[in-house]
DNA sequence: CTGAAAGCGCTTACAG
DNA sequence: CTGAAAGCGCTTACAG
């Protein structure tokens, strides 16, 4: 049939011995031409049930599994979505890229996670890299703010969605997130209207992303409309800072009554080490945290935070994808997926 | 030059205009031929300095970034290697996934992290979904024990890397991890050996792998050598369970004067929970957990522990897959990278 | 409903 | 150090 003008069927199937089977060999012994096998894995409404049926036990019997990279690589519309994990998966990405996964894997595009690498100047190249796999659109998680990969992907009209602070943000497509510094800002004001007199901030140093600054304005402006005078300290993202930002803070203003931190992980910490001073939350010193991470409502006393749904910001991100992908028309530029003040009692 | 006798360079250029460039366009841009253009990519040294120099600058000027769907596709070799990550990517898994990526981002193959699916039925679905990108070698994070898909992966002769269990285990092909039993027996004799009499066990359902029944296993497996009669409750590994847990436990055996509790999470929030009681720890009740995850010697008291280090795991299984995909012979099929009792205060 | 031809953009192996 | 030819395993677009 087919293989008689075809002379890659004999290579295929000498291949075959070592467990890799092409479409050619399973064509072959099914009777049909490849396309016919191709479509009955593509398109199998497009083909007799009794063909489909034989084609299907052969593929069965020879453990077939269809060249991914070659059909992506032939003509075909690339159905690969590529993002790049940032270097340092916390709960939040693992619950972001879950949203994200969950989305993908009942349509029929691929998601293509590149994990990101510690060598951190190389934001771009890790995008460029991406970009290699010829991906059908992006999912940034906006990790870095690189201007010239952000020129590149807008110059290439690549439906991209970043996941982002979208506060005063020239989107490079399409972005999805959160104002940071409107929940620091209404945090801040939450603590005032609770009752606390002074109130400091907890902040993280900016990682090229500026979510961590705009929550640290966003504590500044709340406390300028209140008339009060700010007292933040900034210190490297990771819970052993917490016993020195507290004392930082102590220092700076000793009768300080509430801490707002700019993470969960920092007001978490933070509640411990006043559990080994001696010092009782809330009635001491309160706490309120930034995320609402898993742990933030089992610890003693449970964390007053800002609720971000991290999942759903995964899943919205791709939707919104798949309608850019798709094509259509009104796909919005930016969307809010909010937050919410959780009080429970460390504030 | 090399393009009067291709005629897929006046295509490749006019699909340029929307900012995909080839090697085509390269190559006749800097007027040199499409091989000299991947060698000058792929194997500089091959190219004189000259060449290289007006290569690169036309690559750079034009934005081009190489297909490696199509490079991959090639007759090369392939440079992919393929792990599916866990449906729910705990810290764990992100500490093992990071391992893995900086020992792979240093070498010239490409991780592909497919994120799991929720539908856990499909476990093998999964690994023969990635095993279509057609990759030089593939990690197993070991999440499921599908024997159908360890079989189909025994057979290609793929190499393998299983993050794993390692107790009586019979590998696809290398395995690297640690005793779960025998880190469960181990802790639970330090415990009696701190003087703890009624040593009761919190354990988490197992989730298609073996390592929680492992652990269970070792717990019964040192109470027996102790002479002691088991006490053990399972539940599923979420926070939320640990206060049902322990008031099963209590149930069980009042007099209960330790809980060894099969994960961090559990015994983090088990503390809290006697926090809320009034319990105090660990004179009234002491814990030891297992894992030893960040916020393990954050909280009060911080939390005694079995400590395993899952970026050491993660990258140890990248080197091992290197040197398997390198050819190397002597690449042992089993290694137990270990762990250590960390006493803190809970116990 | 099924098939023959052409080509996706690279790299290998062979020449020079 | 550089290049012309062939082919990787699919799918599209065209036929029938």
């Amino acid at each position: 049939m087919a293989d008689a003008n075809n002379n890659r069927t004999g290579k295929s199937a000498a291949r075959g011995a070592s467990g890799t089977f092409s479409l050619y060999d399973i064509a072959k012994r099914a009777g049909v031409s490849p396309i016919t096998v191709s479509r009955v894995i593509n398109k199998p409404e497009l083909v007799s049930v009794e063909t489909r049926a034989r084609v299907l036990q052969v593929i069965d019997e020879m453990g077939f599994v269809l060249n991914r990279l070659a059909s992506s690589f032939s003509r075909a519309a690339s159905r690969i979505v590529g993002t790049v994990a940032p270097p340092i998966i916390n709960f939040g990405i693992a619950e972001q890229v879950q949203g994200m996964s969950d989305v993908f894997s009942t349509s029929d595009y691929q998601l293509l996670v590149s994990p990101g690498e510690l060598s951190g100047d190389h934001e771009g190249r890790q995008v460029m890299n991406m970009l290699g796999w010829q991906p059908a659109g992006m999912v940034l998680q906006a990790f870095s703010e690189s201007d010239s990969m952000r020129e590149t992907l807008r110059t290439r009209g690549l439906p991209v969605v970043e996941i982002s602070e979208i506060f005063g943000k020239e989107p490079i497509d399409c972005v999805v997130g959160i104002s940071n510094h409107e929940a620091a800002r209404r945090m801040t004001h939450f603590l005032a209207e609770c009752g606390y007199k002074r109130i400091a901030f907890m902040g993280a140093v900016s990682h090229g992303n500026d979510r961590a600054t705009r929550r640290t304005l966003g504590y500044r402006a709340a406390m300028a409309e209140l008339g009060r005078k700010p007292v933040d300290v900034i210190g490297p993202l990771r819970a052993s800072y917490a016993a020195d930002g507290l004392r930082e803070i102590m220092e700076l203003q000793p009768d300080t009554d509430a801490i707002f931190c700019a993470s969960d992980t920092f007001a978490i910490a933070a509640v411990q080490e006043c559990h080994r001073r001696g010092l009782r939350v809330p009635e001491d010193l309160a706490f309120a945290g930034f995320g609402d991470l898993d742990f933030a409502s089992i610890i003693v006393p449970a964390l007053t935070t800002v609720s971000v749904d991290r999942y759903s910001m995964g899943s919205l991100a791709a939707q919104t994808l798949l309608r850019r992908m798709r094509g259509e028309a009104d796909v919005p530029r930016v969307q809010d997926v909010g937050f919410t003040i959780t009080r429970r009692a460390s504030a």
